[in-house]
DNA sequence: TCCTATCTGCGAACAACGTTAACAGATATT
DNA sequence: AATATCTGTTAACGTTGTTCGCAGATAGGA
């Protein structure tokens, strides 16, 4: 732990900047990540943040790769649609937890996000199929997780404000006798499965 | 057309606003689009807006409706799969074209968004599916839109910028020779397919 | 030991943003 | 003609991300 650098220690890191944001994003959402109120949560000034990051966006990668370093990642075991798709629920998992995870856009993967990827490489090797493809396989496998996690109450009846029931006769009877509820158990893996089998093709 | 109310006429629609800020996402992305950016792209004042639109979420709701009005819903014809791919492909095209369109949050849907979802159940009636299941289906068919047109080369090699090659070989290698390019022709269907197939089983 | 270079964190400030308040002018109904 | 009501504008408020200097602290070199 040697500086030998002049001037005082640092006294805070990145991670625990990004912790404390990551709690304000999940209580009140991404707008409640201002620079300032997370340098109040970590009992700084606003200003002080930019000696550890160039910009909110980039503080917004780096939380994104904290909850990102909560996946666990299996060794690959031959059967690459379990493998995938256990880490794929964690996925969904860590999305509903983090509502925000899919509106933080990632302009630079951090290095537990390429340690994911990587991971899906390595699973997906053995196939034998196309890089692009397999490239392919793993952005989607990641949209549907945040399709998935994002899915549910996550907003009120109020997105129907503009429902006409003249003009949307189905959609009325549908929204009327049937309550869209969380997805069913097993719908990941089918999802997962087709749409592997349809990219990959085997 | 008669107004029968005091006062002056409007001299703006809510069209012709939400057209002007859709020109302008266009062109500099939704950061571009300020309630003074569109007020002076429609000749007026920032505070004249507010005579139109509640709040700027709500503008971007008309954006978002205004643009899904540009999609064309042919008739159903039985082959369901076919008359679903056919506007998804639309979607993806919109995606492409208004790169904002997945960012920008949809907090009430709009009547060209609820004509989607009545076209939707009216193609998909016929099989028979439980109504959470056919709700499934197409809001994974709109992610999957959104995902193939948010992909390609959205953003430079900057993404990569973390990427070490001793933690990331296989991904290292990998964007050594394959370069991610545009997504196959087919791979739309094949995936649409797939998951139709998981979600409603048949 | 003292000096100096260098780093940290802070107070003040700036431009831009969404939004509101108060007001002048225009217009259709009475 | 009088009135009520709607429109659009100017000014302003609070908040945001970010930058500018500056005071203070600290480690290495003389």
């Amino acid at each position: 732990m040697n500086a030998s650098r002049p001037g005082p220690a640092r006294s805070l890191t990145i991670p625990g900047i990004a912790a404390a944001a990551v709690a304000l994003a999940d209580r009140g959402g991404l707008d409640a990540v201002t620079m300032r109120s997370v340098a109040a949560a970590v009992g700084t000034s606003a200003p002080a943040l930019y000696r550890y990051v160039a910009s909110r966006d980039e503080l917004l990668g780096h939380m994104v790769d904290l909850v990102s370093a909560e996946l666990r990642h299996p060794e690959p075991s031959g059967d690459w649609v379990g493998d995938l798709l256990a880490v794929t629920e964690q996925q969904v998992v860590l999305h509903r937890e983090h509502r925000w995870l899919g509106a933080a856009s990632t302009a630079v993967m951090g290095p537990h996000v390429l340690d994911h990827l990587e991971w899906g490489m390595a699973v997906l090797a053995p196939l034998g199929a196309p890089t692009t493809a397999v490239m392919e396989a793993l952005a989607l496998a990641n949209g549907v997780a945040a399709l998935f996690g994002a899915a549910g109450p996550a907003a009120g009846p109020e997105i129907f404000r503009n429902l006409d029931a003249a003009r949307h006769p189905a959609l009325t009877a549908a929204l009327a006798n049937a309550a869209p509820g969380p997805p069913a158990d097993d719908l990941l893996r089918r999802v997962l499965t087709g749409i592997l089998t349809a990219v990959l093709g085997r």
